[in-house]
DNA sequence: GCAAGAGATCGACGGATGTCGAAGCAAAGG
DNA sequence: CCTTTGCTTCGACATCCGTCGATCTCTTGC
């Protein structure tokens, strides 16, 4: 069954937050009702265009710190990579560094909301949760 | 003067190749010649493309630590956001610590490429440096 | 039930990193 | 020249973090 984020606690609140649609009226309710057509999208707006609260920034620090360590940025990029959206620890665990530490890290972009993870069997698949890097690259739009 | 990134050594062999340019016109070419029509590309290639290696993680995880601190996160949106796409380290000092570590992290954001600085009569001023910003949006591009 | 294989967790250790106060340096005025 | 102001550098310290071997858990197959 669906492993998902290790740590239900870990950011189930903001992501709520980041669902918001922000359009040009941010009249938006956050509860009840059929969305407007567009945009949930952004939740964090580009880096540029206002400063950061410190909530913001310490939610959004942990997700660049995922990817701040090279092991951790390989193994991620082989999971996005990899065929079919996924793959088994088996398949990427060639990365220089332990079995145990590869875990470690796994376990780090799983907390950070980048990957899902998913046993079947004897293995383990881990696969990338789209909507959380696309709202990363969103922070790095140029305006 | 410009100060631009400290350590000249840091990255400017893997900037270079970042620096290539990518779309249909994007024709600002810094120096001679008429490359080939289009695409030299995106430098980094969406982390989806294909699997990092161990020397492209090492420079990409560079600039994803530095923005890792929710302390650097914040000072880089101040000075992102702020008017003029410049700030006066006294701009945005006020991020609850001390002056002396405000200057360390901004010393960092620069040492990753993210940020340069320039004196002018006694404040020095950052700004955000678009293209390596750009380059890591890119990274996180859905495909 | 038991052995084997895939991963996760634990405990320990060493090096990296964020933080501060104190001191240094540079520009601008007196 | 000396002071003030803005910022960087230095040294010290505590914590965090990446790493590993050993161990544990879970599943499968005999």
């Amino acid at each position: 069954m669906t492993v998902g984020v290790a740590d239900p606690g870990a950011w189930p609140a903001w992501f709520d937050m980041c669902q918001h649609r922000q359009m040009s009226n941010v009249n938006a309710l956050p509860l009840l009702e059929p969305e407007a057509a567009e945009a949930v999208v952004p939740c964090c707006p580009p880096l540029t265009e206002r400063p950061l609260s410190a909530e913001e920034a310490e939610r959004t620090a942990r997700m660049f710190k995922a990817l701040g360590d090279p092991v951790r940025l390989r193994l991620f990029s082989l999971v996005a990579s990899h065929a079919g959206g996924e793959a088994c620890v088996c398949d990427i665990s060639d990365v220089g560094v332990s079995q145990p530490t590869v875990s470690h890290h796994l376990k780090k972009l799983k907390e950070a909301g980048l990957l899902t993870s998913e046993r079947r069997g004897t293995w383990v698949y881990y696969r990338v949760e789209p909507s959380v890097v696309a709202a990363m690259g969103q922070m790095l739009t140029a305006r």
